[in-house]
DNA sequence: TATTCTTATTGATATATATCAACATCGTGC
DNA sequence: GCACGATGTTGATATATATCAATAAGAATA
């Protein structure tokens, strides 16, 4: 945690989140006025789970996991976010707690607003409320899907999707340079670092995939998507 | 599906759901037009996973099971529904449709509500919208309980959370009369009704439970508790 | 460069869980 | 009361998955 950036102004932000295209100016300006900008390291935590929910990040550079860490110091990663994303937290309105920890996979920046603002918005502009609402509805529908995957499919399924996801989401490209390590991918998709390893072993056996140190290419992306599908 | 009830008026009604408490009488009386009461036997469909979302529910009588329909014609049960809880969904706002499938487990009585007004008063009624966002939020804190318990628990563990939660949520006493089938649970528990049953016979032959037919009578909450907080 | 620490890998094994098949029980309509 | 379908139960077995232990490979540090 270092480094504040020189602030721009969130009025001519190049890297802000749709939603404030919602505000007028003079609501951008409260905005711009309680916020503040931090560059994170790899490793290092932007939220921890528990601790009091004073700000949202709207992360503007690099990649973060958000994670649950549940029980006997197993974590669960729900989402990973890069820019624009804004990151907010169902605390808000109920005990203005994180319920999951942010954490820096790669260097990342992240531009934290004051809570209260963004309650404040809610309260006096009904398009950013609905919005909110959209979003936090599309994070659900989300985690509907995740719930399946989780509990319906098997590990090689699980595996197979957190590839698809990697390449069309995260890096959206291909080969492209894996930056989680065999841990997060485990917390991923709820397996151990073990078998996860063995599953991409077997991929790599039957060249639906290619490595090369942190390196992953997709080779055959039409039988992940099978194995995705078929559990 | 049939027999709507005699229409009481939502301003007098003794079944409704907190969230209409932040109405005006106006309001109140724009719900009440675009509103309709009906049964459902146990096992009918309230909505269905894909329909669209026209109207959200509040459950006045009886008990409905909220579950995704996901592979291979498994069920994952989220949540309950009983009176006077308010079911609305994630696709508002998003796609218009429903995320998961609502059925009565008993006999229910369900208010249908007009999306529209309900988008109408979150736009026009900030205090709504901020009650509806935190309710939103409670339900995805529950997931996120749901998601460590599925995924890092194991059998024994979410049987247990499953009779806590049937003591405490659902049925609030204690011996209870269950109106779950086996399959059920198992689809709460994400396991093989084989394995549900197998796990409750555990429990009744360790003296944890009594069952006679349907009921059931929790003996040992406290191992329950061990049970479910040691996975 | 040597050293230490973390991460990745592999194989052997134990365990948890699902599946399959057979049978029992219960309620319901006839 | 009987036949039937749905639900519940049990045991045997197969399979998926975790765990443990050992080693290898990198990355960070002195």
């Amino acid at each position: 945690m270092s480094n504040p950036k020189i602030d721009s102004d969130c009025k001519n932000c190049q890297r802000r989140n749709n939603i404030f295209a919602l505000l007028n100016e003079e609501e951008l300006k409260l905005v711009n006025e309680h916020r503040y900008e931090l560059v994170f390291n790899p490793g290092e935590i932007i939220f921890k789970q528990g601790s009091p929910l004073t700000h949202v990040a709207c992360i503007t550079e690099g990649l973060a996991k958000i994670y649950i860490e549940g029980l006997n110091r197993r974590n669960l990663i729900l989402s990973f976010a890069k820019p624009v994303q804004m990151i907010g937290g169902p605390g808000m309105f109920v005990d203005y707690r994180h319920h999951f920890t942010v954490a820096a996979v790669e260097e990342t920046t992240a531009c934290l607003v004051d809570t209260k603002i963004i309650e404040q918005l809610i309260e006096s502009n009904a398009r950013f409320a609905c919005d909110l609402l959209k979003r936090t509805n599309q994070v659900t529908i989300g985690n509907f899907n995740k719930f399946i995957h989780l509990t319906q499919k098997q590990m090689h399924g699980r595996i197979a999707d957190a590839f698809i996801l990697l390449e069309e989401e995260i890096y959206g490209r291909n080969p492209f340079l894996l930056s989680l390590s065999r841990q997060d991918l485990a917390d991923l998709t709820a397996m151990s670092k073990e078998n996860v390893i063995r599953v991409i072993k077997s991929f790599r056996d039957q060249d639906f995939i290619k490595t090369d140190g942190n390196v992953v290419e997709i080779l055959n992306k039409k039988e992940l998507v099978r194995i995705s599908e078929t559990g």
